[in-house]
DNA sequence: CTTGACTCTATATCAACTAGAGGTTGTCCA
DNA sequence: TGGACAACCTCTAGTTGATATAGAGTCAAG
């Protein structure tokens, strides 16, 4: 039995990070010790690392929420999970999308004000000061 | 004389992100009416546009904070004005670079269960209960 | 028996809003 | 003049995914 301190470790986490999936209620309540310290099992290990990986993926908690119901009922049919990732990498290409546009507009602003001169005549802020 | 609901409109914002940016330091605290209530003249409206501007391009209140000081004192050097929309494009294109990652691993995730089955044998969660 | 590392709970902080409660002011119409 | 209703006021809490702190308790080594 692992106390949180070296699950925290084995998970690349912080101990508060931990405490908070729990509150989360992304891990269950663990055993605890006599003096009230928390005790995990690998079980526990595995699902915590579960969880790190979908993180690593960008996914909120609640899409997180939403996997591990399906790591915990092994019956199921997956295409749900699968409808979930697709949405996910959808989202992730939008906010690409989004952003390149974002870094055209920022380019063209940046171009109004080429040399250094006074905030009075910056074109970066006069760009700013005007409808778009 | 504007009154705040006016004035939000004008800018296509809410009449609490009004009082936020207000709250914030971004827009200075306005005459008030008898009864108390704000009212705002042309500069604060311009004020508050720029300000959305920034936003629109996604810059953080920090960020707009800065251009505001420069955009109120007209003999400074904008130098600074520049460099800080430099590093904006860097942080832009940073981001994107890492979300062509992201997208690149999750792509490769939903490779690994074209066809559903049950969660048990999803090629999905257990690729997400392995060691990458 | 004390030091120090680790743990516990509870609370606050971050960004940039957004939403609500509960009360006041202003305006319109009969 | 009165009553309805929109718009305004302040204050507080919630969002996301943690991170940071305070103040107290636990435990092993020296």
């Amino acid at each position: 039995m692992l106390r949180i301190g070296e699950l925290a470790k084995k998970a690349d986490c912080l101990v508060q990070t931990v405490r908070f999936y729990e509150s989360e209620g992304l891990l269950l309540e663990p055993a605890r010790s006599e003096g009230n310290f928390r005790l995990y099992d690998d079980a526990q290990l595995q699902r915590l690392l579960f969880i790190r990986r979908c993180r690593a993926k960008d996914m909120t908690l609640d899409e997180i929420r939403q996997l591990l119901c399906f790591r915990d009922r092994p019956e199921l049919d997956c295409g749900e999970v699968n409808a979930l990732v697709d949405s996910h990498i959808a989202q992730v290409r939008a906010k690409i999308k989004e952003l390149r546009e974002l870094e055209r507009e920022l380019i063209e602003l940046r171009r109004s004000c080429d040399t250094a001169r006074t905030a009075r005549d910056c074109g970066i802020l006069s760009s700013l000061g005007e409808p778009a």
